[in-house]
DNA sequence: CATGAATGAGAGTTCATTCAT
DNA sequence: GATGAATGAACTCTCATTCAT
């Protein structure tokens, strides 16, 4: 595989995502990707035999490039509490743009084949949250009895929400709200009341 | 549409049923439903125009047909807190049965199709959750500040479990720990430090 | 068949005649028929075995009803040139209402199955102009050399003039001229030229 | 579109004709085509999209390959009354072939399609009739007093002879004799007397 | 490497026609 | 007689995939 041809593939890499972004996974066809990267039928062949295999390349390009934010963030030394404010608040951004992600085409992809890209992906946020709650309850930033239970009770959460905003309404509003429970749980004072996020009425004394 | 006719568009929607749950939405034909009923290919059209038709008629029925365990528990005079781990039992089990249940074709539905069935279905289980959870507090049950985001939480992350379990793997013991510590956080008692159970032991310290 | 079978026929032509009407002959389905009867698929097969036996017997119907204007002008001892003139009138009358007609899909008909009708009706329209030129001509009402030819010649132009109503535009106008220029020619006088003028006076002094 | 794929259409249109001249417009299938050409299913609509465009580029290249004949009689000094001559002999050939023509097939589309083609036709022919018509009466080949009235008519006159040719019987007598009155009307002589001949001798001797 | 014409399988859909009730 | 459910053939159209150039 030269360099030139290297170089074809991210083309049509970043043609065919729009594609996907748009339409999902399963209705794209062979025909959609050729139409939209201006090339020859025979000649996407070339680089892809199918969608599948075009779809996998195309989100592990997107995870390679993406990321560096909380790398970033690790680097210059912020606290876990911040790490994970900015983690959490990456997810929501994520998943409210999803008219412009990968997000249905990744599920609908996952729908048809049972490969491991999705749960990999899963363990591997549940650990770093896990990384980051430790983290904090070693700084003393937050209280947590059970960081890997509450890790995994996160990704649901931010599953749950990432499913609702491809399939039903989703505000800014109800992301933060939901996202500000979440760390409302990890900073409670023992002995103290908890509250969550939402203004006025959201009051929970759940402890 | 006689009689007969209803009980043939059943016979349709049984048949069909087993085909949405294995093949989900997407890539199901009038010929696979065909098939699978061992009827004509005009016969289908007879009573279904489109694969997309006869789901929703296959989910109308479903619900229908469904739901009878709540209601039974509420008329039995149970209290709010019983209903709600029922409800919660219910939900568990339906999740982990997910290879025999239309939930993934209702997901790939709900991503070709943007209607309001998800939305009307998710936001009726919040508005019953969010009473049980009243209710609970009112008889001193349970413990909650903010029933409504309560409600909301627990669905998206009813959710989040649903979706996990259709695309990567899915244990009864995880759902039962993600279960419990939902539950957990409505009896936490006051002034006591709430802890989420480990894996295995089950053990939760927080009463 | 019975007297009630006979009237459903009648109910049958009456209702198919408006889809002949408005659909043409090909394209339409026993299914249309069906529908626009209100009866039931096996029922119309009872009476009618195909579209075109229907059509058909439509036709026959049409023909047997309709035709009294000129038999009803030859009994009141209308003049020849006064019949003539009334024929040419209904012909006209007739192309003009194309929508509403079965000409178009007489043709249509008569394109897919070379049956005779056509011909027929065709033969007995010029042999009743040549008797009527005739007679014409023997009271000095007319003028015309060759009675036989000058008849099938007006039927072509009739002919054409259908056929033009029915794929193209045709103003009553186009048509009063043309029709009007039939009738100057057996009227012109001898020792005259004739020539053909413009819309509607009919008859030219044209010099 | 290459030059290669030009050549395929034209073979295309070629094997096509003979299906909408023996069939029709209406009753042809892509199948039809398909069959006649010897090509692939999928081939087919890599050119054409339905059996209608098609049609309508045959129509469009035999116009373009035909006339050339009047336009070589006026090249070559033919008087105007050759050239009507010419004209008017050519119509007659065209409706005397009409088992290999398009006629029918163009009426069918017409019937179905009410687009502007046969109006267009019909208006064309009628202006170069009228030009010619006025051609000869300047150059006192022809009379007629009204050029434009009798082109029409004389349109009118071949539409007739074209669909009684295609659905009843039509002989060259026929054809000739109708024809040859149409230009025994131009050519009589003032002060004379107009018959119309009988029988096949064409020439008529009415004066 | 690249092209794009060509193939053929397969999905959707409609109807003429039959037949048990 | 009358119904209308059921069948299956036929048509339209789209794509994944191949292959000569």
């Amino acid at each position: 595989m030269s360099i030139r041809s290297e170089e074809k593939k991210k083309h049509i890499r970043e043609k065919a995502r729009g594609v996907f972004a748009q339409k999902g996974f399963r209705t794209v066809t062979m025909k959609d990707i050729v139409d939209a990267c201006g090339i020859s039928r025979g000649g996407l062949y070339l680089y892809y035999p199918d969608t599948k295999t075009l779809f996998l390349d195309i989100l592990r390009t997107e995870k390679e490039e993406a990321g560096g934010v909380i790398e970033e963030a690790i680097a210059s030394g912020a606290s876990a509490g911040e790490i994970l404010r900015l983690f959490l608040e990456e997810q929501k951004r994520e998943l409210l743009r999803s008219g412009d992600t990968l997000a249905l085409a990744t599920y609908e992809y996952a729908f048809g084949e049972k490969d491991e890209y999705l749960q990999t992906q899963f363990d591997e946020a549940v650990r770093v949250i896990e990384l980051l709650v430790r983290g904090g309850v070693h700084s003393g930033e937050f209280v947590c009895g059970d960081p890997g239970g509450f890790a995994r009770e996160v990704m649901y959460l931010i599953e749950g929400l990432k499913i609702c905003a491809l399939t039903m309404d989703m505000t800014e509003e109800k992301a933060d709200e939901t996202i500000g429970a979440i760390l409302a749980r990890l900073t409670a004072r023992p002995g103290s009341r908890r509250k969550k996020g939402k203004k006025g009425e959201g009051e929970r004394s759940d402890e």
